[in-house]
DNA sequence: GTGAATCATTCGAGCATTGAACGATATGAG
DNA sequence: CTCATATCGTTCAATGCTCGAATGATTCAC
């Protein structure tokens, strides 16, 4: 009973192709964006703001999952970009309020181009049921996770 | 025309959701082998020597993409722990030829353990019918990339 | 008002990974 | 046979990414 699996148990698993898989796809997107100027961390935090607009950036940080300072760094870059607006907010001086401006919807929709060519290029040997299912199936999957 | 797409564009791309659900998957991940002394890439040599038996690091460093020199590291800590045997190829004595010990292949049975443990963690709110579809799509996926 | 809590920021540290050297071995030309 | 060249494994210093602690400004509770 106890090995049964024995044989690739652990390639058969949705955590390791997931983790090989998902480093692979960060890897594509990441080459792509490079000609942007931008790691996809600077991508996450655009999305991050097209969705929930103009959140402090404590927000942002548990929101992406990632330490407050970082947030300093990335949004620090994408300000040089003239990509976000750093505005304190003026109910509570102590925050800076991040919006994207008209420059960084542009910047954002080339980012979401440059993932786009990725994904045909990743998927090229799927049906096209196959890649529809995988998006709708990840996206519910994304949403499920820590949703809190 | 251009702007279509406008919103949420990226939060509805492949290699976005990949690469964010990878991480979260490879953190779970870790966080379990941990428990073994292992990290992730540790895990992944030992399915590599498992699946292709006895290579030579040169070998395990292309399949895997990683660098030769963090092949070496691996391969140290791993032989520490009794999981696998280094000996030199008669045929060429450059080469280390790595093999996979008994204990070896208890260890990876128990990453694969760790592996489906949190899989149904991470897959609890889909259908099995869903789960299976992924996990299928998944491996082919993977199978496809760089298949050379 | 005074002290505790919260936000953004800076800075140093930790960790994983890489690339450039090096010694040992193999291969091919002359 | 011998020498030049290439390959393998290894070591080591350097890089990049991220975090955590410390700091100053501001707000909140009482």
């Amino acid at each position: 009973m106890s090995d049964v699996k024995g044989a690739a148990a652990l390639r058969a698993t949705l955590v390791f192709n997931l983790g090989t898989l998902g480093a692979l796809a960060s890897d594509r997107f990441a080459a792509r964006v490079e000609a942007l100027g931008l790691k996809p961390k600077h991508a996450g935090l655009l999305a991050a703001l097209d969705a929930g607009s103009a959140a402090s950036q404590q927000e942002l940080a548990t929101r992406l999952g990632v330490a407050p300072s970082l947030i300093v760094a990335l949004a620090d870059q994408l300000q040089e970009l003239g990509a976000v607006e750093r505005v304190r907010d003026p109910e509570d001086r102590r925050r800076q309020v991040l919006t994207l401006t008209a420059g960084g919807r542009r910047l954002l929709t080339r980012c979401a181009e440059a993932a786009e060519a990725a994904d045909t290029e990743l998927t090229a040997g799927l049906t096209e049921a196959q890649r529809t299912t995988l998006a709708h199936t990840l996206r519910t999957l994304g949403d499920q996770q820590v949703p809190h």
